[in-house]
DNA sequence: ATAGGGTTAG
């Protein structure tokens, strides 16, 4: 019997908090209170979250970016040289993707300036998340020309902008490439990819793409498209002589990284909202021992559950007919 | 005071 005093035939998938009106939010949330030793408390608010308090030179700097409209002549009026992470500041606090190129534009037509993979993210981001894929190709291969190597955030940013966009075709390109150029995803770009997938309903794609990354395994021919024709010819000549452009990266992990059974050890994600997304794959995919199995994980492991982890147990046993275990959920959640 | 993802369903 459900705390709220709901039977469990009454716990019938997401009918059920519609025609209830108890407060406990089963499929709306649950609570973190009194549940320290299970459920992730929230995170506290640092000043890195909220307050973006910056310091020194900075504050004047973003005010004035942000009324003038000139960047040139607002960045020339501060003569003092900025360090790059400064600089990765204003490039990030600047709102609308063309300002972001002109102060990198400014940026970079300083004679000490470094090229910066970390600025380069940033920039690329903007653009990303503006869909001005034209310029962020532009950028990629300036980048490129300067020496800068794309890192796993690189790519984790570029699946992600690409993938929210519905651009798959590409995405699956970015995923290909970042494996062609031997970098083994890290966590954060391993469940970005997954996201992206589970969302286009690429579940056996996911699958193995996470499978692969379990085992440290990077699979190419994992990644070819089934109809290449519908993509837009243009933007994929761009991408291909991107991709030709690009040869510099090449490394010797791309074997190794394959074929050693020494580090072939099996790896396990650490982050809950990993876990969760994994969870929430396997439920859509309709694989309930895998999810099950991945749950039980989180627990071995001691892994933070949350309400997303509860919620989507919940759910994927409500709407596979487990009412019993979609109760026992929601009871282990409030013991 | 460097950068990426952040999940459930309604």
């Amino acid at each position: 019997m459900m705390q709220c005093g709901c039977t469990s035939a009454e716990l019938s998938l997401s009918t059920h908090h519609k025609t209830h009106s108890c407060k406990r939010g089963v499929f709306l949330g649950f609570k973190p209170q009194g549940h320290s030793k299970v459920v992730a408390l929230p995170k506290k608010n640092t000043n890195k979250d909220k307050n973006k308090k910056y310091g020194g030179i900075l504050p004047s700097i973003l005010q004035n970016l942000k009324v003038d409209s000139n960047v040139v002549m607002t960045l020339d009026s501060f003569c003092g040289k900025l360090s790059p992470k400064e600089q990765t500041v204003i490039l990030k606090e600047q709102g609308k993707w063309d300002k972001v190129l002109r102060v990198f534009e400014w940026f970079k037509s300083q004679k000490d300036y470094v090229p910066n993979v970390i600025h380069y993210n940033v920039v690329l981001r903007a653009l990303g998340r503006a869909q001005k894929w034209d310029e962020l190709r532009l950028c990629w291969v300036e980048m490129a020309k300067n020496g800068v190597m794309p890192t796993n955030n690189t790519y984790a940013m570029l699946v992600d902008v690409y993938g929210k966009a519905g651009l798959m075709k590409e995405t699956l390109l970015w995923i290909k490439h970042m494996n062609l150029r031997g970098i083994f995803p890290d966590e954060v770009t391993m469940s970005t990819v997954i996201k992206v997938l589970k969302d286009a309903k690429e579940y056996d794609r996911a699958d193995r793409f996470y499978k692969d990354w379990s085992i440290g395994k990077i699979v190419l021919d994992d990644l070819e498209f089934d109809n290449i024709d519908d993509m837009e010819p243009i933007s994929f000549k761009q991408f291909l002589s991107t991709e030709l452009f690009c040869t510099g990266g090449r490394s010797n992990s791309l074997i190794d990284s394959g074929t050693s059974d020494v580090d072939s050890s099996v790896r396990k994600p650490r982050l809950t909202t990993t876990y969760n997304t994994l969870i929430d794959l396997y439920g859509k995919a309709g694989r309930l021992k895998e999810a099950a199995d991945l749950f039980a994980d989180m627990l071995k492991s001691g892994v933070a559950l949350d309400a997303f982890t509860f919620n989507t147990m919940i759910f994927i046993c409500g709407s596979h007919g487990y009412l019993t275990e979609a109760e026992a959920f929601a009871r282990y959640e409030d013991f």
